[in-house]
DNA sequence: GGTTAACCGAGACGGTACGTCGGGTCTTATA
DNA sequence: TATAAGACCCGACGTACCGTCTCGGTTAACC
């Protein structure tokens, strides 16, 4: 994580329990106060460390939210539900529940927030969350190709091309559903939603493979 | 917007030029400062007004930059270009230059992030931007059920499901895409992210009469 | 005091309660804490007082303490007890007795201490204590020589040498008795040490006179 | 010095060096930054010695500036100058440019106010310091009588008394002269000062005997 | 000549206070 | 009544030291 182990091998070495602590401490207080009441001295307290052990690992904070909410994505799964639509399904009805909770709420959009004038967060923020749960996009095409739902793809620019765009899209709409709108991302809406992805998806498959020669033969 | 004109009517008037002044001053604080390091005593110095004077017409930070930020979405116009297509691609770029300016992005997200735990806020919010904004939907619908690419649809509530959903795919997209991946929403992805977004609705639009009409009969 | 009046006029004016709650406050926790312990933080709470008005009033610590300190000597007076010498005791007791208050001892070091490295505070000193006190010797002297103890002097640089020796003789003994020996200056001692002071002054003036003219036909 | 011997014999020794190391940084770091301003930190990386090897030796800040002090002023010397008054001279001349020096001025006052609240390091100034010094005093008496200068006394509580009493005029003249008037203790200075001390105290001397003895009749 | 107990360096730890900054309220004089 | 100016209370900021505590490693005296 933020852990830049210290070059030198002498002296007292930092106690692994603070940082668990201080994450859950940073979580409670989210929890309970939201982004822009908490304060790193409160958090210290919560977790019963002392405010310079705190500063010592996260320089502001902002890194430190990052770290607490990241763990919470980590939680999502891929299950297997038998077919494409209802794996995603399952995936974006846990994403929603995710962010139904309060500290995934405001610690997210806050560090969002900030991130729009600080590259090293939004790098952070990239590296410990985004990146991270592309991994079930990658998963869940995986999957359904062996089914046989999806068209063996090979060409990995526009592979990667292809994630950025369902990951941005599901993670998008989302957010926003949720947080913007502030309208509940529930079953029905989640069908809604998986069907005009699924198709769209779909389509463009089959369109896009002579586009995408046309285009590699000018550029 | 915010201006519960006062009872009485004697007394100094308001000066609306304060008004302008202020919202002036806080998107150039925001381009400057971002959220986070913009304080509303820099914006009263900058608006060369007192303390006093924007307490009095915003409860606080939060209040004002909704408005000042608000202001830059009624930019937005959906262009003829000919083809719904066409006009998602031009609204999508639109919106995206929007967001690529630093007081946008920082203020729209900062003032979300708060709005999770202020309901007052997220009202004034979907109030102010969310609502006003998916008149940009309603009208490309109807021009392109003028031209004759969409069918007409009468079921005011499942209009009013199709325009939400759109609306929170496309800017929850959007901004997924420029903040949160923070890669460039260019003419080459809008134009995969509007091809997937079309033959998804289209697909949708052709399966979904039936299981609506379905689904109508249980509820 | 400190009070640089603000240049311009407007503006809510300075509370001037503020002022004299503070130093009090002051006073009282030099009292209970010492001068090492104690904090402004503290000290603007005993006053009920806010830190920044606090620190918008004084640079530091040490100016503070200086204001808060210099007061006391204020309280000091020369009595009339019909001779020089009993005149000279009575002020060396109140003196005494005000260095044996918590609040003088500590204070008065601590900031003597500091001034050692700090100009403007070593000019503050001088300013609001020292230069304020030496009118107890020119007020002396001058009842001494109307009541014909003392001759009359006219040479003023003469003069202010002797007010300063004697002022630096008196005070320093009377602060080193109580606080480096930590010997009480109670009656006996103060008679004592009157004895040597005006045997002393008596001597030097009658050997000085023909000195101080001999030395002035050389400078 | 403050070596508590530690019980056991066994173990590592401690470092002489170290002790002679943090002394001198000490005193380093009181011309560089006073009192105020040094940290123990500061002094251990002075003296290339753990934070641990100081605080293994000295109680606090105070205690080891007392020793780091209390080391200039055992440089004093009683010259033999021929006279009583010149013997005065030299040796206050002395000690003035002592207290010229930057780590006397400040250490000195910042332990005598830390010690206004704190019996154990008064206890230690007076032993370390104020005692050692006053063999000063003890000598130039003795050197006056050899010479005939001073009638020989031998009730040992009236000499303690006088001992005192000339040690607080002298050492508190001068402070009080460089460091609370912050004049120069120049030798013009010194030998006014001088003059007024030894008449006094001849004076006294010539008048007191009776006294002493009518009131050892009455105690 | 191995044991062993106290030493040493480094540096993290729980605290306390610092001096500053911003938020939002108030009190003036002026318009 | 609105305004500009600016003092006010409050609370958090991030920093600096304090004095304590672990570490891994080093000495010297004792066995």
């Amino acid at each position: 994580m933020h852990s830049r182990t210290p070059a030198g091998r002498t002296g007292r070495p930092r106690s692994a329990a603070a940082d668990t602590a201080i994450l859950a401490a940073t979580r409670e207080a989210l929890v309970e106060l939201g982004w822009s009441r908490l304060s790193l001295g409160d958090v210290a307290n919560r977790a019963g460390v002392a405010k310079t052990t705190l500063y010592r690992r996260w320089a502001d904070k902002h890194e430190l939210v990052v770290d607490a909410v990241a763990e919470l994505f980590d939680a999502l799964r891929l299950p297997d539900r038998g077919s494409l639509a209802a794996d995603i399904e399952g995936v974006v009805l846990q994403f929603a529940s995710i962010l139904a909770r309060p500290e995934a709420r405001s610690g997210l959009m806050a560090v969002v927030a900030e991130s729009t004038r600080d590259d090293a967060l939004r790098e952070r923020i990239r590296t410990s969350i985004v990146d991270r749960q592309k991994r079930l996009v990658v998963e869940g095409r995986a999957r359904a190709q062996a089914r046989g739902e999806l068209p063996p793809r090979t060409d990995p620019a526009q592979v990667a091309r292809t994630v950025d765009l369902i990951f941005d899209i599901v993670a998008g709409a989302v957010v926003h559903r949720t947080l913007v709108s502030a309208e509940p991302a529930d079953e029905e809406w989640v069908r809604s939603f998986t069907r005009v992805l699924l198709l769209g998806l779909a389509g463009a498959e089959e369109a896009g493979a002579g586009e995408v020669e046309a285009r590699a033969g000018q550029g």
